[in-house]
DNA sequence: CTTTGACTTAAAGTCGACTTGAACTTGTAG
DNA sequence: CTACAAGTTCAAGTCGACTTTAAGTCAAAG
């Protein structure tokens, strides 16, 4: 629970490469730490902010979407307009993409089942799923 | 609903370029279509194939484990053992993925409705579960 | 005092998933 | 016959997210 956390005990808490680190910061994903001797010394907020950083990973943001998402508003203090529809927009998008894992899982699911042509009965339905759904949703 | 379809067909369907469509024939995940003076053509399966390619991309499956995962037993001939671990290991994935993209839409929410140290709080609480999750979870 | 190990920087390298570019062929329209 | 659009191959380039490498600094241990 100690403040002055070395890069590498920051690293080792997240299962990260310190290299990970010094790139985070390097991209204004982590702001400047203290240094000592100069070597970086890290404070709980940074490590608060990391497993911010790696969950939104982990749900398919990247790190500029993350820097605008959370970090982004420090910078000009509020435009709280377009974080909002920002946010908005993610929100959504995330809605759909676990739609899309739901889906995934039962096309595995079936697969296992082995009703063999579960591929290409699944390919089709998908197919014609989709171009309704392609007006609607831009992902990725 | 033809068959014969050219590959800017193919494309146009899936919101490809004709560059991805020939990459995924050149690593296996398409298999080489019939030839028309030289020149690819197409018949519904591929596209079966494509509509599940791309949504297994979606739900967060690299080229690699999509072929393996679903055209796969094609070269073995059926190896349902193996298959069916990696299958199991990945439905258990997207339902943790899942869980993950849930809590990224609360947090969102949360910041959203600007209890403003929602950031900071939400680190601390992702920080003290994490710990519990590290050993059991093995994703990326 | 030297060695060790952890740190520093800047620049170059890697990997997956494509894209782009250069050089060439082919069928159709004017 | 020529022009044009769309196709072909192969090699090289790109992008995000890091990692690796090379060369150097620094403090504690032997």
């Amino acid at each position: 629970m100690a403040d002055n956390l070395a890069i590498s005990d920051v690293a080792r808490v997240f299962g990260l490469r310190t290299s990970a680190i010094r790139y985070y910061e390097q991209i204004g994903i982590l702001p400047p730490p203290v240094r000592k001797n100069g070597q970086r010394r890290y404070e709980q907020s940074a490590l608060f902010r990391l497993a911010v950083v790696q969950r939104a990973q982990e749900s398919g943001f990247t790190l500029d979407e993350i820097r605008e998402l959370f970090f982004g508003f420090r910078a000009a203090t509020r435009p709280p307009k377009r974080w909002h529809e920002l946010s908005e927009r993610k929100i959504a998008e995330l809605q759909l993409r676990m739609k899309r894992l739901k889906l995934m899982q039962t096309l595995l699911k079936q697969m296992q089942d082995c009703r063999c042509n579960a591929l290409e009965d699944c390919g089709k339905k998908l197919l014609s799923k989709s171009s309704k759904e392609r007006n609607h949703a831009h992902l990725r």
